[in-house]
This record gives structure tokens, C-alpha cells and sequence, in this order.
DNA sequence: ATCCTTATGTGACATTGTCACTGAAGCACG
DNA sequence: CGTGCTTCAGTGACAATGTCACATAAGGAT
């Protein structure tokens, strides 16, 4: 098995068996540019993938070209959304854009459901990490349905703040972070603007005062 | 194994080592009532439920005492939620109630570890089972974020009108199906009933021109 | 300096959600 | 059979969000 794969997902050292040893080392490392599309929505799906380098956003689009990003996949994580269309021979109902340049290992359709028939390892470890999703898109269902944008935006905001005082995005970024159309972002920022919250730039957003935006976030959530 | 359980899950016919056919017969059966939670938001989730009769619905809850269905759970099927829940050891995000009378049966979460630890077969069904609804959930996600609610609206009619011409439910039922409220949903209905595609009554209605609601759900639709 | 592309600002309007009501339908019980 | 109770539906005013058609501005490329 590739050292790197190892590295990064620890959990695959308890893959003890020799097939799925044999099917992770015929696991073939691809590197993507940024901005590349992995999969388009109505793609078969023919690869199980493991990102060990860069980051990839899985994305809803509406028929006016709204998107809105469903989840990420970081480095350490597997595809939930492939993983589930692999096993229930759909295609992808959404697309994935690397953000980053990417790396990651991708082991075939057939291999995968060899591994799932033969390898009680792996098939703990592929579902491990499948089953940690679930609920996160129940909760982003709540959000949208049910949570102001404003509040949604803070919190989107309170959460880039925490790291970083500049926030290097536009307006539209922020929109299709949550769903929404770039106009109302942008006067929600504009408020936000004029209490003091934050400062305004081209490309750039700088934190002001992250407790008022957190405060916000927080406010009617029970 | 209780012959019912095989005779609704007929995949169950495969768990043929010893372990699951031991779990499986250790399964209690039980009934519940018509709307009776069977799970609330932040419950700990200590059973795998498999729902022989009835349906139970899943629903989102948002801080106005707004509801959306999230997904129903027919006989035949298992509870993904549940399964997820089991496995990442979270609580409930969402809520569980029960449509009509259910009968179902429930094991534990021990022996539902045991069975994923020992149990080739049973393994294989709990994941067949949670594998098929993730591209529902992000359907689901796309239709909030982006459809009008008079197409959702009448999608909904459409699919309800298929089996039935007359409709029994309230105008607030049908918001919470869709996640809206029920005044908009009243609105589009007398809009429905002006054009002559429905008729209203309190509590029922009647589907008078299903080709017009089906045009207006697929309308927009790519 | 000029052109281009991308990002942002803005007003008018449409759709959807919220609130505070009203009235109507059906049931329960004397 | 009437009376009240509860649930369901209708409505107008307004708030929040989304859409559209622009204008303006910032920054890079030549």
C-alpha cells in the first residue's frame, strides 16, 4: 500500500486481510488542478475515491444557475456521494469541483465491490466513513428551510473568522456557500458593514467583530 | 427468525451464518399506535427498527413550530436515520412519528453491533438498506433551495392524485409535507381550484385535471 | 490610457413567509 | 336540537428573500 494513503487515513492499517491489501495497493494516485470538475450531475459513477491532498466541493444546482454546496470533502475523507451511488448503481445527482489542487487515490468500480464482498476491513472502513454524513445534510435541510439567511451568513462568517481575520471571497462565493442569490448576500454584508461587524473590499471581507457575528449566529437557536 | 419478519424482508433469506440468525430471533416485535413519536430530535438512538406495517414519517423541525417531511419509512423498509445514528453515535436530528398503526420489530443496539461485528449477511442488508436514500436527502435539499412552491406544490397533488381522485388531507399537512407554511399553501390551492384543476373542501380535495398539475410540475424541470 | 472582465451596488418588482385576525365546518354534549 | 369547542381555511398587511435589469467600480491585460 501506498505510504501516503497510509498516512493519511490511519484507520486503513486495520485493513488486515489479503484482499483488501491487494485491491489498496492497486489503488492509483491522480492529481487534479483546481477548479476541475470530478463528476457532473447524470455521470455513472465508476470510481471509489480517497482524497489524501487538497479539498472538493459537492454542489447542488437549481435551473436558474443557483448552486448550492452540499458538503466538502477534505483531505482524510472518502466520497459519501459516490460511495452511495456506487452501491445503488445511480448516477451522481450532483457535480464536484476540486477547490484546490487535489490528490487522490481512485480504485475502480469493480475493485470496490470486491473490497465490500472480500474484504471485511475495508468494508468497515467504507462505511465508517459514510455513515458520519447523514445527518449532516438532515441539518442542512433545517437550515434552509427554516433559518433566516442573515443568520446563515454570520455563522458562515463567524466560522471563516475564527481562522482568519480576512476572509478572501466575493459575494457570489458566499451565495452559493448557502444557497442564496448573490444580491441578497451582498446587502446582508452591506448591513452587517454599516454596524461595524465587518469591513468591505473587493474579493475581501475583513472581521471586525466576530462576537456580534457569533452572537447573531446563535440567536434563535435552541 | 419469526416468519413475518422473512416474509417482509425477503433479503433476510441470505443471513444464513449463525450470529445473525441468532439476532434476528432474538428481534422483539412491537405495535404503536397512530401518531405516536417514536423519536424525538436529540433522543439517543439505542434500537434498529424494521418496520414489517405501516409508515412512519420523518420530520425536520424549525424554530417556528415550522415542519418538513424528510422522508416516510414504509414496511419493507429500515430506518436510515436510525442507522446512521447507531453507527456515528449521535442523537436523533430529526423526529419520528408514526402515520398509521405500525408493527415493527427492534433490536438493540448491542446486538445491532454485534451484528454488524459478526454477521456477514445481516451486515449486508443493514447497508443495502441505508445505501439506497443519501440522493434522495440531496434531491430533497435541491428542491428547498431552488423550486417554486407552486411546482412542488403540484407535484405533490400529481403524485398523490395518481392512486386516488380525492385527497383527504389539510391544507397544513400539505406544508408540512413540502416544509412551507400553510397560508401559502392555501393561497396556491385556490389559485389550483380558479384554474379548475382541483376542487376544495375542508379537509379533501379533489383532483379534476391531473394532466395540468403534472404539466406544472414537470414544467422547468431539466 | 484603454479595453475587458469580474465584482459589487441598486431599484423595482415577484414570490414566499409571518402575523393577526376572521369566519366556517364539524363534533360533542347537554 | 341548539350551543359551544376545536380544527380548518381565508385574508390583508407587511417582512424577508429572490429575480431582473441595469449602473458603477476595481483591477488586470495590452
Amino acid at each position: 500500500m501506498d505510504p501516503l494513503l497510509l498516512e493519511r487515513f490511519p484507520a486503513l492499517g486495520r485493513v488486515d486481510d489479503s484482499a483488501g491489501q491487494q485491491i489498496l495497493s492497486s489503488a492509483r494516485l491522480i492529481s487534479l488542478p483546481a477548479n476541475q470538475v470530478v463528476f457532473s450531475l447524470g455521470d455513472s459513477c465508476d470510481n471509489y475515491l480517497l482524497i489524501v491532498e487538497g479539498t472538493v466541493k459537492v454542489l447542488g444546482r437549481g435551473v436558474n444557475g443557483r448552486e448550492i454546496v452540499l458538503y466538502r470533502i477534505h483531505n482524510t475523507d472518502s466520497c459519501v456521494i459516490t460511495t452511495s451511488c456506487l452501491l445503488s448503481h445511480d448516477c451522481y445527482p450532483a457535480e464536484g469541483i476540486t477547490e484546490t489542487e487535489v490528490k487522490a487515490f481512485i480504485i475502480p468500480r469493480q475493485q470496490f465491490q470486491q473490497a465490500l464482498n472480500n474484504s471485511p476491513g475495508l468494508r468497515d472502513f467504507i462505511f465508517q466513513a459514510y455513515s458520519e454524513r447523514l445527518s449532516d445534510l438532515i441539518h442542512l435541510v433545517q437550515e434552509i428551510a427554516f433559518e433566516r439567511i442573515d443568520l446563515r451568513l454570520a455563522r458562515q462568517l463567524a466560522l471563516l473568522g475564527k481562522t482568519q481575520t480576512e476572509i478572501h471571497c466575493t459575494h457570489q462565493q458566499l451565495a452559493t456557500e448557502l444557497g442564496s442569490a448573490r444580491e441578497v448576500i451582498s446587502r446582508q454584508l452591506k448591513e452587517f458593514e454599516k454596524r461595524g461587524w465587518i469591513g468591505l473590499n473587493r474579493g475581501n471581507i475583513r472581521i471586525l467583530q466576530l462576537q456580534q457575528l457569533e452572537k447573531l449566529a446563535l440567536s434563535h437557536t435552541e
